[in-house]
RNA sequence: GGCCUGGUAGCUCAGUGGUUAGAGCACCAGUUAUAUAUGCUGAAGGUCCCUGGUUCAAACCCAGGUCCGGCCG
């Protein structure tokens, strides 16, 4: 086999360079594990509270993911955290007990050190050294107890790179239900199962604060085209957006919405903003914001003409309208083999959704599936789960846009078929009630009636309620 | 990568939609069939036909559709040559990797191809995945896969390589985005990884094993190698299954009810088999002919009126009790058996009237056997479409997810801007050695 | 001749979104009798056809054999 660089694609990648600039939104990981959103704008001050305070300016240009210790307003790169091995020992707890002052130094005398610019470090030493039982902690309790104390005292953070997983985990735990539910692991599976990549054509809706549409724009590389539909006049804002620190123009590019109202073919503008004969404009500002209305207007009915040009290749859903309603308004404008997926806080929206598309001939075996996702703490010698976030995540269900053929008729198993026929000869043969034969379906076989054949699959596929009865 | 046409043309592969669990990829060659259970196709009849149809059987006992290939399809769909990975895991990696338009992604081993064909799709034609394959005879049939689907020459480069042993390819050194491991081994590895990795930015790695030991072995190796944010996922998704007519919680009331009509109804029967017993006796004693009829004639009384409904409870399908009724009307004591069933039924949730969910295929309703999992529950015979649906997780898991084990390796300290440098050089080495905690600040 | 399903309890089976470790029947036990016919309750019953190979130390894996069946020529 060729060696990789006999290939002639780049051996560079064509992602961007991860840097923070002026204007970015960025994520910052504080000590106490909380993540802040702040807004970097060139010279000016960021606060984070307790933890310090620092110049903009010392972020700008750095890449993602750096830790930092701020002191004076500047930042210091600090190593990023790796896993301590701890030795084990025999200590154990059963001498340590709760509630007793143990540890002398007081908050005062924290703040005087403070003061004196002592190192987080020093007074966490100072803290330990007084601590009346710390020589009796385990290993793995001593190990722990500084990290709490460094929480505390620490003035440092850590950039966190706006990854879609990154973006999505912070606003699941900022507010999940402005995210309804949709976590990482089911906006994972919905852009697979939507099978979003550069170039192709989509539908969205997205009452999620805008993460599903993150998602999809994340997937599709600046190519494609991406229509959402919302609920309000004015375009949507999409907040989630915001920590993506999208590209303007690789949005602009590709991503439009209309509201319920625009994407429906009969809707007509109330005001026409074109009508105006030219002698009626009467001053250049009236002009230009003639000019700037006929624009938007143009927009719409080419966004308009788009969707109805139909052919998309999916439509995902995470909405707080009724799902089938959506789909009914918007599956026309399908291709075949389209992937519909819809997510759901609540099973029972979901449940109502399958068992209704269950049964439609354009939607091909409609699946509901509900994520499940465990996360581990890693460390030396202390490896077990934090979290098991099943049912947190949602519902998602995933089906297919196909064309119906209804001349098609199914086959009914062989197996099947075959004891119907056995049935139906015995009791043609002996024209008597089948002893010892159980009849497959009451309305299927009467005993004693004699059935031909060819009338075993209209049985099968008759109502369970039979006309003679 | 396959077809972006709108309709089926010669070459084309396409996935054949037989069930739930039985997806079948052909590659469309003229003159070839496909003959399956589920009928007869010429290939010839599916050219020009647009993606996603539902085609009859020539036939016209059956019907397939066809769909156009996506990579979730695929994984469903592929030949198995290993085990593979299946969505969830197949996302949540993509998703934690960063992986996008664009990416430079590594992978090892390629096995059966069905996390390549997924990233591929992802990174498009603008990025590449790298992918490595120690088994030579998968490394064939892979080569012979990706290239039927356009993946190669192009997107994918996929080397025969066994690279716990000889690393990856020297030239891919500090330039991709992110690397995924789904090795026995991976720690041997890991260093390979990191080597190939770019260092002017943030970059991942994931390893992919379904045994913890091997966790915890490859996240010392990810830690001593200098790789940080180690965190360790378990991922899958549950499927649901969904009941349009559900099985309601019964009342202890409704139990009562049964209960004491079948106490009234045995005790009936038993009157009227003694009378019929008594006047067998009597006959017995003037003619041994009018026994045998006499008995014949309880018989009938049984059929009509009490074997038949309870015989049914047991039974799947659709009640005759309509039908029972009437004929019941003749013998003795009608009422009670009437009501006794009528009142089961009362309780019932395919009653009510309220219908939102509409079948379109009405004469495919298939309510009654949504209660056949509940014996001694009768369905009605005019089976609305309940109002409810309700939904379950299959108590059956499909197969046991892997450990995801990623780590994060950020740019060496001395390459980014810094204010104050000396305690973050030894981070531009390529082993970190202890990590630079409290306890050194401590001593400083 | 070619292609393709199936094979699990003593028996019969489990469907192109209708739960293949789940049932029904039969059998057995308990209960109900002025009564060998009914009902109710429960128990028992499993080499998932055979053989081999393979996947990571998780199979929706594969091959050969065998029997049953379907379709095409």
């Amino acid at each position: 086999m060729a060696s990789a660089s006999a290939e002639s694609s780049s051996s560079r990648s064509a992602l961007e360079d991860s840097c923070i600039s002026s204007g970015d939104t960025v994520l910052l990981r504080l000590p106490n594990g909380d993540v802040k959103s702040v807004k970097i704008t060139k010279d000016s001050t960021v606060s984070l509270g307790k933890f310090g305070t620092f110049l903009a300016n010392e972020l700008i240009g750095q890449t993602f993911g750096v830790s930092y210790e701020i002191s004076d307003k500047t930042l210091t790169v600090i190593p990023p955290r790796t896993l301590e091995e701890v030795e084990e020992t025999a200590a154990t707890n059963e001498l340590i007990d709760d509630g007793l002052p143990v540890q002398p130094v007081t908050n005062e005398r924290i703040q005087e050190l403070k003061q004196a610019g002592v190192h987080v470090s020093g007074i966490i030493q100072k803290q330990i050294e007084q601590h009346a039982n710390y020589s009796l902690k385990t290993e793995y309790s001593k190990d722990k107890y500084k990290k709490r104390k460094e929480a505390k005292y620490s003035k440092s953070f850590t950039t966190i790179e706006p990854t879609l997983f990154n973006v999505s985990e912070y606003w699941f735990n900022k507010d999940q239900s402005r995210i309804r539910d949709l976590r990482i692991d089911a906006l994972a599976q919905i852009l697979n199962m939507a099978n979003i990549k550069p170039g192709g054509r989509y539908l969205a809706v997205d009452d999620a604060s805008g993460l599903l549409v993150s998602g999809i724009l994340s997937r599709m590389g600046g190519q494609g085209r991406l229509i959402t539909l919302c609920d309000i006049e004015s375009p949507p804002s999409y907040p989630v957006m915001t920590h993506m620190n999208f590209k303007t123009e690789m949005v602009k590019s590709v991503l439009d919405s209309l509201n319920w109202a625009t994407a429906q073919e009969d809707y007509e503008p109330v005001f026409a903003p074109h009508d105006l004969p030219a002698d009626q404009i009467k001053s250049d500002k009236q002009k230009s914001r003639l000019n700037k209305r006929k624009a938007v207007s143009d927009a719409l009915m080419a966004v308009r003409e788009d969707l109805f040009a139909g052919e998309f290749d999916a439509l995902l859903i995470a909405s707080e309208y009724d799902p089938n309603s959506i789909i009914e308004a918007l599956g026309k404008y399908l291709g075949g083999s389209a992937n519909v997926v819809v997510h759901s806080p609540y099973v029972q929206i979901m449940s109502d959704l399958q068992a209704t598309l269950r049964w439609s001939p354009e939607y091909l075996s409609p699946a509901l599936s509900e994520v499940w996702l465990r996360k581990y703490q890693v460390l030396p010698g202390r490896t077990h789960p934090v979290m098991n976030m099943s049912g947190s995540g949602g519902y998602i269900l995933h089906t297919i846009k196909v064309y119906d053929d209804p001349s098609a008729v199914p086959v009914t198993s062989h197996r099947r078929q075959q004891r119907l026929k056995n049935v139906a000869a015995k009791s043609s043969a002996s024209g008597t009630p089948m002893d010892g034969i159980e009849p497959p379906d009451e309305s299927d076989v009467k005993p004693g009636i004699v059935v031909s054949a060819e009338d075993l699959d209209t049985i099968m596929d008759a109502p369970s309620s039979s006309p003679d009865e | 990568m396959w077809s972006d046409a709108r309709t089926i043309q010669h070459g084309d592969v396409l996935i054949v939609w037989l069930t739930r669990d039985l997806l079948q990829p052909i590659q469309v060659t003229k003159g070839a069939d496909l003959n399956i259970r589920f009928g007869y196709y010429l290939h010839d009849d599916l050219i020009g036909v647009p993606y996603g149809s539902k085609v009859a059987s020539r036939n016209k006992k059956g019907f397939i559709h066809v769909l156009r290939p996506t990579p979730e399809l695929w994984t469903q769909a592929l030949p198995h040559r290993t085990q593979i990975l299946y969505l969830a895991d197949i996302a949540f990696v993509t998703s934690h990797l960063d992986i996008r338009p664009g990416s430079r992604v590594v992978e090892a081993g390629t096995g059966s191809g069905s996390f390549s064909h997924s990233v591929a799709r992802t990174v498009g034609p603008k990025g590449h995945l790298f992918s490595f394959e120690f088994h030579h005879t998968r490394f064939l049939k892979a080569t012979d896969e990706f290239t039927r689907h356009g993946l190669m020459p192009g997107t994918v480069t996929l080397a025969h390589r066994n690279v716990c042993k000889d690393g990856f390819d020297p030239s891919l050194n500090d330039s991709v985005d992110s690397v995924f491991l789904d090795l026995p081994m991976p720690w041997d590895a890991v260093p390979y990884a990191k080597a190939a990795l770019r260092k002017d930015r943030i970059s991942r790695i994931c390893c992919f094993s379904p045994c913890m030991e091997q966790v915890l072995r490859t996240v010392i190796a990810l830690n001593d190698a200098g790789f940080s944010e180690i965190t360790m996922y378990e991922t899958l998704t549950r499927p649901h299954e969904v009941s349009i007519a559900p099985p309601p919680l019964k009342t202890v009331q409704s139990a009562a009810t049964t209960l004491m009509q079948a106490e009234r109804v045995r005790e009936d029967r038993r009157l009227r088999q003694v009378a019929s017993s008594t006047r067998a006796g009597l006959s017995k004693k003037q003619d041994k002919t009018g026994k045998s009829k006499d008995v014949a004639t309880g018989e009938e009384e049984d059929a009509s009126e009490g074997a038949k409904p309870h015989g049914e409870k047991r039974k799947r399908g659709v009640s005759p009790d309509a039908g029972a009724v009437p004929a019941s009307n003749a013998s003795p004591a009608p009422e009670p058996p009437k009501k006794a069933r009528l009142d089961t039924d009362g309780d019932d949730p395919s009653a009510p009237t309220q219908t939102l969910i509409v079948p379109s295929a009405p004469d495919a309703t298939p309510v009654p056997g949504a209660l056949t999992s509940t014996p001694g529950r009768n369905s009605p015979s005019v089976a609305p479409i309940a109002r409810t649906s309700v939904s379950r997780a299959f108590a059956e898991v499909r197969g046991h997810t892997s450990y995801l084990t990623f780590a994060c390796l950020l740019p060496p300290v001395a390459a980014a801007k810094t204010s104050l440098a000396s305690t973050s050089l030894d981070r531009s080495e390529s082993t970190p050695k202890a990590p630079e905690g409290v306890d050194a600040e401590v001593a400083a």
